[in-house]
DNA sequence: CTGTTAGCGCGTTCAC
DNA sequence: GTGAACGCGCTAACAG
C-alpha cells in the first residue's frame, strides 16, 4: 500500500501535524524532531499526496504555461525560460512547484479548455504566451475565465500578449510588435525600397495585426504606396512563407523587398525567391521578425527584429511565482531590437 | 465563495452522488436528470475541484510529458503529437485530461524532480521522450521511480528512448538510431567517401552512442579507417556544430564528409564549412539526422534520416491513454528513413 | 436509476 | 514546540 503521512508520523514517533509542518516548513519545529521526521520520510520513501494536500490547503503547486505552438521555437524558448523560474523553491511542500506547458495549437477552444482544466486543478498561476485570437466572443470568454482564475487566487500573467482590458487582474508583458514592424520597414525604406511585399500572419490575431500596422505606419510616414496586392496573409510556418511569396511574385514581379511576419516565414520566402531564380538581397531583400536562433544561420543571414524571449519569459515566470513585483499599472511593454544582416540591401536600379 | 458539487446538487434537486455521476459519465443516469444537473452546472458556473476529485478517486487526470529541450523542435514536434492524443475525451470528469509538458533541460536531477512531482500528483500517465543519460546511478534512480509510478497505477511510456531494463513495466517506442546512423554513413561510403568526420552529441547519452555506433558499424563493414581524430563530441545545437566542424577541419583538412549528430548540428556545420570557403557538397558533403522541418530548406537541402516524430508521439500518446494496445513485449522499434538530398555528393578527386 | 454513508490524505485551527 | 480534532470537496461502495 501507499505510504501516507500518518505512516511517517508513526515511524518518527510524532503526530501527523508535525510531519506536515516539517514538510511545509512554514512552522517552527525543533531541529531534532525535524531530522527524525526527514529520516522517516526517507526510509519509507514517502511522497506527499498532492491532491490531498491541495484539497486541504485550497491551492496547488501547479503553474500552467499556455503556448500556441510548442513545435515553434518562439514558444519553446519562452516556455523554457518561464519554466526555469518556476521549477525552483518557493512553493509549498518541499518548495517544488510543477511548471507545465500546454499546447493550444492556436485553437481558441483548446485555450479555454486548458484554462478550465487549470482552474479545476486550482493552479497557483497561469502564464499565457503569444498573440491572442481577435474574436470578440472568444476574447470575452477568455477574459471571464481569467477573472475567475484571479478571483480564486490564481496569479495570471500574459507574456508576449497584449493586455486584456476585460481582465485587468492579469499582469501583461507585451511585445512592441507595432514598433518593431515599423522599425523594420523603415530600415527597408531607408535602403531605397518603394515596392514592398508583406506576408502577414493568420488573420484575427493580435500579433499579426500589430506587426502589419507597424509596417503600414512606416509606409504612410514616408508617403509610400500601399498597394493591397502587396499584402497577403498566411500561417506562421515555412511552407506558408514559400507559397505566399510565390503568390506575391505572381501579383507583382517588380517587388524589391519582402517583409515576413516572422523568421520562419521569412525562410520560406527565401526558398521561394531562390527557386524563382532571384538573388537575396541583390534582386529582392527579405526581412523576418523574432530573431530566432536559426535566423543568423540563414544564407544570407536574416535581417530581423530581435525579441528578448528568454528575458521576457523569465520575468513572467518570476512574476507568476510572486518573486518579482509586477510592473506599474500591471503592464510593461517589451521592445524589440532591429538586427540588420545580409538579407537586406539596396534595391536593384 | 466557490461553488461546490453540493451546491449544484441542491439546485438540481438531486444528491451530490448523482451530480458526480453525470459529471464523470461513468454511470447510467436518466436523461432528464442529467439535463437538469447540467443546467445547474451551467447556471452556477461550476468547475469541478480537481484535487478533491483526485483524492477521492486516487488518480488524477494529469498526464506528464518529459522532454529534454522544449526549445528544440525535435521535442516540440513529439510533445505536440503526444498532447494532441491526450487532450481529447477519455479521462474522468468531463472526459478531459490535462496533458502537460515538462522541460528537463537534459538535467538528470530535473528529470527526477519532475517524476517525483508527477508522482505526487498521482499522474494518470507519464511519457518520457528522447535519449536518456547513461549514468548508472541516475539510470537506476529513474528506473526505480518508474517502477514506483507503475505500481501506483501510472502508465509509463518511453518515446524515442531505449527500453529501461530495470523498469520493464515501461512501454518503449524506440528509435532505431543505430540503424539510421549506419544507413546514413553507408550512403556516404557508397558515394565514395573514405575520410568522414563525425560530430557526435553529448557524451553519456543513449542517442549519441547509438548513432555513433551505427556510423562505426558502417565504417567497419566496409573496412574503412576510423581515425579517432575524425570524431568529436558536442552539444545538440547549432553553435556546437559550427565550432566542432572548425575543430575537425583543423585536425584534418582533407575530410570529404561531415556527419552530424542531428540536423541542427548539421546546419552549424554547413555554416562553418561555408565560412571556411568550402562548397557543399562539392568540397565537403554534410549529413544530419531527424529530418526536422527546416532541413529541407537548407541550401543545399540536407541529406538526413527522417524519424517519424509525429507518428511515434501520437502512438505513445494513445498508449499512455490506454487507447491503443502496447506493442508485443512492450517494446517497438521505430525505424528512420534515409532522405538523400543535395548536401551530399561524390567526394572531390 | 438514485440517495446515504464513509472515508480519501492532508492542513489547520485550537489546546496543551 | 507539539498533539488532537475537524473538515476541505469529492467518489465509491452500499442500499433501496
Amino acid at each position: 500500500m501507499t505510504v501516507t503521512l500518518a505512516d511517517v508520523a508513526a515511524r518518527a514517533q510524532v503526530s501527523p501535524a508535525t510531519v506536515s509542518r516539517v514538510l511545509n516548513g512554514n512552522y517552527p519545529v525543533a531541529a531534532s524532531t525535524r531530522e527524525r521526521v526527514l529520516r522517516a520520510v526517507d526510509e519509507l520513501d514517502y511522497v506527499l499526496n498532492g491532491p490531498a494536500s491541495s484539497l486541504a490547503a485550497a491551492t496547488s503547486d501547479l503553474v500552467g504555461i499556455l503556448v500556441n505552438d510548442i513545435a515553434d521555437p518562439f514558444f519553446g524558448i519562452m516556455a523554457a525560460a518561464i519554466q526555469s523560474e518556476i521549477g525552483g523553491p518557493g512553493g509549498r511542500a518541499g518548495g517544488e512547484r510543477l511548471g507545465v506547458v500546454c499546447n493550444t495549437g492556436g485553437s481558441p477552444e483548446r485555450e479555454l479548455t486548458y484554462l478550465t482544466l487549470l482552474q479545476r486543478q486550482r493552479a497557483a498561476a497561469v502564464v499565457l504566451t503569444g498573440g491572442a485570437v481577435e474574436d470578440n466572443a472568444h476574447a470575452s470568454a477568455v477574459a471571464a475565465k481569467l477573472r475567475k482564475l484571479a478571483e480564486a487566487g490564481t496569479r495570471v500573467v500574459l507574456c508576449g500578449r497584449p493586455p486584456a482590458p476585460e481582465a485587468a487582474e492579469a499582469i501583461a508583458l507585451t511585445f512592441d510588435n507595432r514598433g518593431g514592424g515599423r522599425q523594420l520597414t523603415e530600415h527597408l525604406i531607408g535602403l531605397g525600397h518603394r515596392r514592398l511585399g508583406y506576408i502577414a500572419g493568420p488573420e484575427e490575431r493580435t500579433t499579426t495585426r500589430h506587426r502589419l500596422e507597424g509596417h503600414r505606419a512606416a509606409l504612410a510616414a514616408h508617403g509610400i504606396d500601399d498597394d493591397p496586392r502587396w499584402t497577403v496573409h498566411g500561417r506562421y510556418d515555412r511552407r506558408s512563407g514559400y507559397e505566399t511569396t510565390l503568390e506575391l511574385l505572381r501579383r507583382d514581379p517588380s517587388l524589391t523587398a519582402v517583409v515576413a511576419a516572422n523568421d520562419t516565414v521569412a525562410l520560406g520566402a527565401c526558398a521561394a525567391l531562390r527557386d524563382s531564380g532571384l538573388r537575396i538581397p541583390d534582386d529582392v531583400s527579405v526581412a523576418g521578425f523574432d530573431d530566432l536562433p536559426f535566423s543568423i544561420d540563414a544564407v544570407p543571414a536574416l535581417t530581423t527584429v530581435r525579441l528578448p524571449l528568454s528575458e521576457a519569459g523569465a520575468r513572467a515566470g518570476r512574476i507568476a511565482m510572486g518573486r518579482e513585483e509586477p510592473p506599474p499599472g500591471g503592464i510593461a511593454t517589451v521592445r524589440g531590437e532591429l538586427m540588420v544582416r545580409g538579407s537586406t540591401g539596396a534595391p536593384r536600379v
